[in-house]
This record gives C-alpha cells, structure tokens and sequence, in this order.
RNA sequence: GCCCGAGUGGCGGAAUGGCAGACGCAGCGGACUCAAAAUCCGCAGCCGGCAACGGCGUGUGGGUUCGACUCCCACCUUGGGCACCA
C-alpha cells in the first residue's frame, strides 16, 4: 500500500456520490431503446410517494430487483429498469387534507424526495423514461384506456349497492375491503346505491384462469398463481330451474351440489331478488317489505360476513322441486347474495351447514339424501353432512345408493332432459368498480348530453384535466367535489353542442397501474400511448419482481387491461408479464412495519452510516429474498466488514509481484465452484446464499495469501449487481475504463468444480464414526478399505457382523451392521 | 371455518434423502496497545468427562428407509391470504 489514496481504505460516501454522478453523465443506465438485440425488460413496482419516503422494505424489493437486473445486464443482455410513480389515490389525498396541503403541491416535493433516495442506493433506473401517474401526460392516455374499454362494451354504468368508507367518503371496491373495514383508514364499511362504473373483468374470467396454467405465457410463483385462481373462484355446478305451481313463471337457482336436490326442502330468494314480489302471499306483503328495508339498510360487509345468526322471513309462495315434484316453501334471507349465482338457491339443510342453520331457526323440514359410510337412510342428523367424496344417496328415488360424485352429473343429466336445469361453470370474480367520487385521480373522460345520452370525450380531446381546485375534501353527497365547479363541470356536447356536463368521478388508482408497464418505453411520446415497435421489441415484461400483496388487485387488472388491448388488435400478447417472482416481507420486531405501529425504518440513516453499497448486502444477506425477513441492524457490520477486506485484496491484487502468482489447484477448484454458486444462486434470487459463496471465496484467497488479479477480479464482478459503487471503484483501481456492467459475467469450467479428492463420512449403524479422504474416482471396495483402516471406524466395527455397506459416490459409506 | 407458507445453536440463517449448523452477527480466549477501539490468530450445538471419548439433538408424537431437517400420517405453535360464494 504505497498509494496514500489506497491506504486511507474504503470510504463509500464519497465513492457513491462519484459514480452516481458518472453514471448519469454518461448514460450508463439507459439502453439504446431502439436497437436491441437481446433487450432484457426488468420491472419492479412502482411505489407510491408518500411523504414519509422510502421506508426499509422498499428498499429491500428494489435492491432485490436491481441485482438481478445488473445482472442480467452483465450477462450480455441491454437491460431496461425504469421506474416511477403512482401517486394518484386516496392515500395522498388523505394525507394532503390531514396536513392542509394541496396534493399537486404534495405530490412533486414527495417524488424528489423519492428521487433522491432511489438515487442513492444505487438503482440502475432509466430516469430518463420516469413517469408520475398523475402527470397529464401521462393520465391523458389512462383515460385513452378507458375510451378503449368503453368502445368495446367493456365500460358500463350500473347502480347498485357499493361499499361506503364514511370516512374517506368514497366508494371501495370489494378488494379494498377488508374483514369489513377501510382498507385505508380502517373504518366500517356502510352499504349505499350509486351510479358507478364498472369493467367488465368477469367476462375474462376463464381466460384470466386458464393462462396462469399455461407455461408458454407465464412463469410466476406458485403462491401468486394460487392466489389468482382462488380470487377467480371457479366453481362447476348446475343451474336448476325450479316451477312456480299455477303459473309460467320458474326460478333458477345455482348448486354445486346437485346430487342432494332430493333434499331441497325449501328455496331462499336474495331480498334484492326481482322475483320476490311475485311469490309473495297478500299476509306476507308487510313482513317481507319490513325485511328487505332492514336488509337494505344493513352494511354489504356485515352481510357479507359469515358465522352470523341467520335471519329470514317466509314469502307464502311455493315452488316445485323438479326431482320430487313436492311444492317448498320460498323464504327471504339476507345470507343469499344477490350478486352470486342466480341470487336464489335451494335450501338443503341436511347438507348445507348455513341451510341447517337456517331450517333449525325456523323450524324447516330437514332430510337426509346423502349417507357416510356408516349411517342409512334413517340415521338422524344433528349437523349438515357436507362431505361430497364419500357418501352415497338415500331418500332420492332411483338413484338411492348412487355415490355423490356420479349422482351429481347423472341427476343434472335426468333434469336437463326434462328441461329443468343445465350445467354451469360460476365464477367468484366481481366486475371491477372503477368508480371513486374523489378529486385526486383522473377524470373518467364521459359527458352526459340530454339529447345524446352518454357521451364519451373524443379522443383528440383528451385529457380531460384534473382542474386544480381549492376545496377538494370529499362531502356526504355521493358526489365528487369536481361538480362543485360549474366552469368544469358544464360543457358543451361533443356529440351536438348542447349544453352537457362532466362525469364527475375520477378512476380507481388501480387502473393507472394496470398500463404504467406500457408506457415506460415510449414515455416520452406525447401522440401515442406505446410506440408499437418498441412495444414489440420490450414486451411482455421479461422479469417483475414484486410484493404479494398485489398478487390479486394490480397483477389481476394488469392482466385484463392487456388482453382486452390485444384483443383490440393494440398488442401481440396477452399476459404482461412473462416472469413474475414475488418478494418476502421485511417485518421489524416480528410485526409489518407501519406508521401506526411506529416501528417503520427509515434506510436514509443507515446509508448515511454505512454506505448504500453496505446496506444493498446487509438487506440481500438478511434472508431468502423471497422470504423477507426481520430487520435487525445488529448485524450490519458483518457487510461492511467483507467490502473493507476486498478493498484491501484488490489494493494486493494491483501489485504485479503477487498478483500473477500461480493459483493454487485448490484455490482454482473453489473459484469455479464459487462462479457457479453465485451464479446460479442469482438466477433462482437466492442472493443470501450468493454472497455467502462470495465470502467463503474471500476467506480461503486471506486463508492462502493469494491475491491472483484474475480470481479478485472475478470477485470483484461477480459482487457488482450487491455493490455496484464498490464494484465500479474497485475495477477502475484494476485498471479498466470502462463501466464493469459492460464487462462480461464470469465462467466457471465444470470439470473445474470437482476436486480429484474428496473427503467422505463414514457412517456404523447410521451414526458418523469418521471421515476418509479419497479419490474421487474410488471404488466401493477402496472405500471400504480405507474406512476399515480407520481407527475410530474400526473401533466401532469391532465384534460387530455387518449385514450390508451402503456406497454413495462423493457422499458418505455406511456399514449396516445387526442390531 | 377454508387455503397457502414457516418452525434448525444466544441471534439471522445454510443444507430438500447421504458428514446438521455453511456464511454472518453476538460471545469467549489470545496477539497488538499505557489503555480502548479497529485489526489479526484461535475457540465455539447441548449434556457428561481433565481428556480420549460417549450420549443427546432440526416444534411434538408416530411411520417409511441402511440412512430423515428433508418423504408420509396426526397434532401443536406461528405468519399470511380468503371468508354466508350456494
């Protein structure tokens, strides 16, 4: 250590601050958009800049994605890692009435702040192709989105019963409810009717499930697959029909269970069901209107919640069960959704634990049709008997003794011929609200005309600006606070010039994120959404890396916003994202961090502290990145430690006299293992056991002196996508002028990854009583041999009769000797 | 209630049928130092033993296997998701 510069060490403050700026000045971060040959399309969530910035768990899922984007990158592909923000929403709006700020005013000083902390860890961002939802030039082309639903049928106005936060003032979509509280503020839910607009997803729903089994277009974890298909909620069962007695009129119902029809005793109608009416009896009249207005008044979630006393009242009417031909009594209760199925089902208590429930209240007859291995016809129910696998029919004519799987088919068969039931797929997917009577977010580009109807805003009119109005909190009206503005809220025409007005709400924020993925590439085309050559050339998303707690909103509307673009011609795929890997969660104490609970960490401190290049591996080693893991800071210097000693290797590694020195055969060995240890633990995300391989490395070349430059070069690369600043510092000292992830990836030679000896156990009974040291190429036979000469093994062998020795290669040699 | 995931030293974790505890943190002993920090060398699962060594050991109980952290069954704890979906 002859240079003064060297011998001061490592300081990372003034390492990053130098590459940071070299980096932007010579565009290291943005790939040549328009001529890629191997073009890499790394996506990460885009966060939402709230005004406590970036907390520790951004950090973590950013890191995590930019390692594999760096890469990716110095594996020879033109990697693409935009990022930006989606700050449109309830939360900043929220925030900004908390704190008596504007948004827009919010917004912009959040985002720089934001900037500045992305910046400083060392993302590998495009910022020359950052974007802001809520920048007119970008939401111009959500509300284009819109018009392209629209125009298909796709878009549609529908009133009904919706989730009221009385405290945001606004309307949740069913997602954003949670156990019957706000997502956001937490406050119960209430029911309310409005006009709102919806997308028709549902219409996508057995596309949406049947690519998440297709490999040629998605590859993602199996925890977001599982969760997709159980928002989907498949379900196959069969729509029956059901006669009213002296009239036309029937009522459908939908079961999965249609084998157990025999025990239909009665049918229970929605108190929204538009047949309702009609089945009632005169001396029902009063009680049922009572009913239904309770029911009405009654929050959607506390309907919707189960495990509650079941209430109900009788209508008077009957219906015919098809399969008996007996009449049943119709009944009203609020545990039958309208927006399931048909909105009607027939009751079997004997096997429906909620219709057992019910009948038991109110006194309803209850039969077995279904018998368990060891029950008859006869055997007395004291609860539903809702196994479907293992029983078989009783009390249900001729197909008594038929199992219930069979039965189920052959029963919808029987009914379908007499023109009383089919055969139905159902789904538990709801059409997505996108409604939001809000000011912050993009105005729904529609116009409402007394001559034209509904009007939607022309294309070449676009955006519908979001004007910046001063009193923007929401009221009780039901209505957004952009009808309080008669200068925006009264336009003319576009359809005949008549006097009009403005739809009033803005949309969902989820639908500024379900297209933010097309946009980056072409963002800054201000005359088309996505320029379609580069769409072509950059999607789908080649990697996203993400949170799972998107793993049914954003990810599900991303996908539906895609194919319905595809199938309007617009893109040539239909899913996205190709690879999806979802990222653990970092807890702190054992809990999610949250403000409430005040223990959010802030990274800022730590990377004052310590250095970005430090903390990007403290997080990374902390866990399997796809587990997350609990934030302790206890044990950060181990990183610091392991960049300080490689400082001091490559410093060794820049003296000719040392560095050329032959490797030594075992030192060559462990380097080929290591490049393919880590490289391999990069591409599965396993980066905790990546830079464990990298440690290990850096231990035996202390261990043995050596400082080959070859092999700390390797080093030094192979911890570039960790450490980029250090990596980038370190292989200017070794002499290179040119940005490290422009170099290439380190190769290991398999034949390389094998000593010629390996060290074996050597277990008796099953117990490890040594070790012998071989070649690799030896024998069953040697083995043994060696083993036996083994004093400790010997030991153990001694006056025992061995029954059978077990020979596994490269592992271990066991004796099996008697018991 | 249903569906996923996880339980391994003082701590974070490694090993997915073959030498359990890699790597790191904290700890202990030593070197350097007037001293401390930093750094370097060494020790380190638990129990017994001066030691050689022996026994026990991956949430609990069973099972499969020559061999189980790993596979199977039951249970306990815990994290997350969904929940009157017919």
């Amino acid at each position: 250590m002859t240079d003064p510069a060297e011998s001061a060490g490592y300081q990372p403050t003034a390492i990053e601050a130098k590459w940071q700026v070299r980096w932007r000045e010579q565009r290291t971060n943005e790939p040549d958009l328009d001529h890629a040959t191997a073009p890499f399309y790394n996506l990460m969530m885009f966060p939402y800049p709230s005004a406590e910035g970036l907390h520790v768990g951004n950090l973590f899922a950013f890191t995590g994605a930019d390692v594999f984007g760096r890469f990716k990158r110095m594996q020879g592909h033109q990697v693409f890692e935009p990022i930006g923000f989606d700050a449109f929403g309830i939360h900043s709006e929220n925030h900004a009435i908390k704190t008596g700020q504007h948004p827009a005013e919010l917004i912009p000083s959040n985002i720089r702040n934001f900037t500045r902390q992305l910046t400083r860890v060392g993302g590998m961002f495009s910022w020359e192709h950052v974007l802001s939802t809520t920048d007119p030039s970008y939401y111009k082309w959500t509300q284009w989105v819109f018009l392209q639903l629209f125009k298909r049928g796709l878009a549609y106005k529908k009133k009904g019963a919706v989730n009221w936060c009385p405290a945001d003032k606004t309307v949740l979509a069913n997602e954003q409810v949670i156990a019957g509280a706000c997502e956001r503020c937490g406050s119960m839910v209430e029911q309310r009717v409005l006009e709102q607009w919806y997308f028709r997803i549902t219409d996508y729903a057995d596309r949406l499930l049947a690519n998440l089994d297709d490999p040629g277009k998605m590859d993602w974890s199996p925890s977001t697959v599982l969760a997709q298909k159980n928002w989907l909620g498949r379900s196959e069962g069969a729509e029956l029909t059901f006669d009213v007695p002296s009239s036309e009129a029937s009522v459908r119902v939908y079961t999965t269970r249609p084998d157990t029809i025999f025990g239909a005793t009665f049918m229970v109608l929605a108190p929204e069901h538009p047949m309702v009416d009609m089945l009632t009896t005169p001396e029902q009249r009063e009680a049922v209107a009572t009913y239904r207005r309770a029911a009405g008044a009654k929050d959607l979630v506390a309907r919707k919640t189960g495990d509650k006393a079941k209430t109900g009242i009788a209508t008077g009417g009957t219906v015919i069960n098809p399969a008996t031909g007996t009449e049943i009594p119709v009944w009203i209760a609020d545990y039958v959704l309208m927006d399931y199925g048909t909105g009607a089902i027939m009751a079997v208590p004997g096997h429906d634990e909620r219709d057992f429930a019910f009948a038991k209240a109110y006194g309803l007859e209850i039969v077995r049709v279904v018998a368990g291995p060891d029950e008859v016809a006869s055997t007395p129910l004291s609860e539903a008997y809702v196994d479907n696998a293992s029983g078989t029919l009783v009390n249900s004519g001729r197909f008594d003794g038929r199992p219930t799987g069979e039965a189920a088919a052959e029963i919808t068969a029987w009914l379908a011929a007499e023109g009383h039931g089919t055969t139905k797929v159902q789904y538990r997917l709801y059409d997505w609200c996108i409604s939001r009577q809000r000011y912050w977010g993009p105005p729904i580009p529609i116009i409402y005309c007394e001559a034209c109807g509904t009007v939607p805003v022309p294309e070449d009119q676009l955006p519908v600006e979001l004007p910046l109005i001063e009193d923007f909190r929401p009221d009780d009206s039901g209505v957004s606070p952009l009808a309080r503005h008669a200068d925006w809220y009264f336009v003319p025409c576009p359809a005949c010039g008549a006097k009009a007005r403005r739809e009033t709400d803005v949309s969902d924020t989820f639908l500024d994120s379900a297209w933010y993925f097309l946009r980056y590439p072409s963002s800054e085309r201000a005359d088309v959404p996505f320029d379609p050559v580069r769409t072509r050339t950059w999607l789908p998303v080649t990697s996203y890396i993400g949170g799972n707690e998107h793993a049914v909103l954003h990810l599900l509307y991303s996908r539906f916003i895609t194919m319905v673009l595809h199938d309007a011609g617009m893109l040539d795929f239909e899913e996205p994202f190709r690879k999806f890997r979802a990222h653990g969660l970092i807890v702190k104490d054992g809990a999610k961090m949250s403000k409430s609970r005040g223990n959010v960490v802030v990274p800022d401190e730590y990377i004052e502290k310590w250095g970005a290049d430090t903390f990007r591996i403290y997080l990374m080693f902390l866990g399997p990145f796809q587990e997350g893991g609990d934030f302790r800071d206890a044990g950060i210097s181990g990183p610091r430690r392991f960049l300080d000693k490689i400082w001091d290797l490559v410093g060794d590694a820049c003296h000719p006299d040392v560095a050329n020195a032959e490797i030594h055969h075992d030192i060559l060995i462990k380097w080929h293992q290591t490049k393919q240890r880590v490289t391999e633990g990069l591409e599965e995300l396993h980066y905790n056991t990546a830079i464990a391989a990298l440690m290990e490395l850096l231990n035996v070349l202390r261990e043995t002196n050596c400082s080959s430059r070859e092999v700390v070069t390797s080093l030094v690369q192979m911890l570039a996508p960790f450490a980029p600043h250090f990596a980038e510092e370190c292989w200017e000292r070794l002499g290179h002028t040119t940005t490290i992830f422009d170099s290439t990836w380190p190769v290991w030679i398999p034949e390389l990854t094998v000593d010629d000896t390996v060290t074996i156990g050597v277990q008796v009974g099953g117990k490890t009583r040594g070790t012998v040291t071989l070649s690799v190429e030896a024998t069953a036979e040697q083995a043994e041999a060696a083993a036996r000469a083994e004093e400790s093994v010997a030991r153990h062998l001694d006056g025992r009769t061995v029954r059978k020795v077990i020979w596994v290669p490269g592992r271990l040699l066991n004796f099996v000797v008697e018991s």
